[in-house]
DNA sequence: CGGGATCCCTGCCGATACTG
DNA sequence: CAGTATCGGCAGGGATCCCG
């Protein structure tokens, strides 16, 4: 565990170093939220603005009524995403990305962009590696 | 699907549009192996330079050999893993980051190194949920 | 519309054993 | 050392039903 960009993954708090890489690090539940299978997609969607339940269920193509309910519920609870329920008939609810999440969803953004702009490479390197 | 930050997560590429958050994407599999539980941290062992089997697997805690062994692979099917194989006994094998795999890592660090800084905000967000 | 509860199954992943 | 092969569990997640 050295060198200068391993100790950029670390940090200091209250005389603890958290680091990533260990198993038990506390950061680890939370990027798994971030990068799991549907949190970052959530979270990208959101970008542009507000969305309600349904909206946001469009938008992230594939996901299930379950997948996204769960999904939101760990974003709220790690401050990520605000929630806001109107007790009307229909109910309305709006989720919508905390200072923290639309940081994180700019750096989660930065690199779907360039996974997105290198596809060609990225397919160029798969065919490669499967005609050996 | 509209907004200037959609927009980013689509590229165009012989006519035909990508998005990221459409189910059939084929970004989709790149994605997964990189923000998936173990690609992340393997690419993110590896900004400090090559490392051998066991050394990464030493680094990134928890992994399992098979686990290691498959993420490799993905990754360097992906173009974003480069492995250097001597044919020498005992057999030693670097890896270490292609330029795009040093692109990515260094955005994930960057989300991962942000996620990190912030723990003590997301930790009192998760109390605040959590009394309720 | 916005979810919660339940059922069920797939496939991810860990453990173990073996090879060159 | 650097892996591959195989087995099995169990939990992630999809489908469905239901309610306010």
């Amino acid at each position: 565990m050295e060198g200068p960009h391993t100790r950029a993954v670390t940090s200091y708090r209250a005389g603890v170093e958290y680091n990533v890489f260990a198993r038990a690090c506390p950061s680890r539940p939370l990027l798994e939220h971030v990068t799991g299978r549907w949190g970052g997609l959530t979270l990208g969607a959101l970008v542009d603005g507000p969305l309600r339940f349904n909206e946001l269920r469009r938008r992230v193509d594939g996901i299930s009524e379950k997948m996204l309910s769960q999904t939101l519920q760990a974003l709220e609870r790690d401050g990520l995403v605000h929630r806001d329920a109107q007790p009307t008939t229909p109910p309305r609810v709006d989720y919508s990305l905390t200072p923290l999440g639309r940081e994180t969803a700019e750096r989660l953004l930065a690199l779907i962009h360039l996974l997105m702009e290198r596809m060609p490479e990225v397919e160029a390197a798969q065919r490669a590696y499967d005609a050996r």
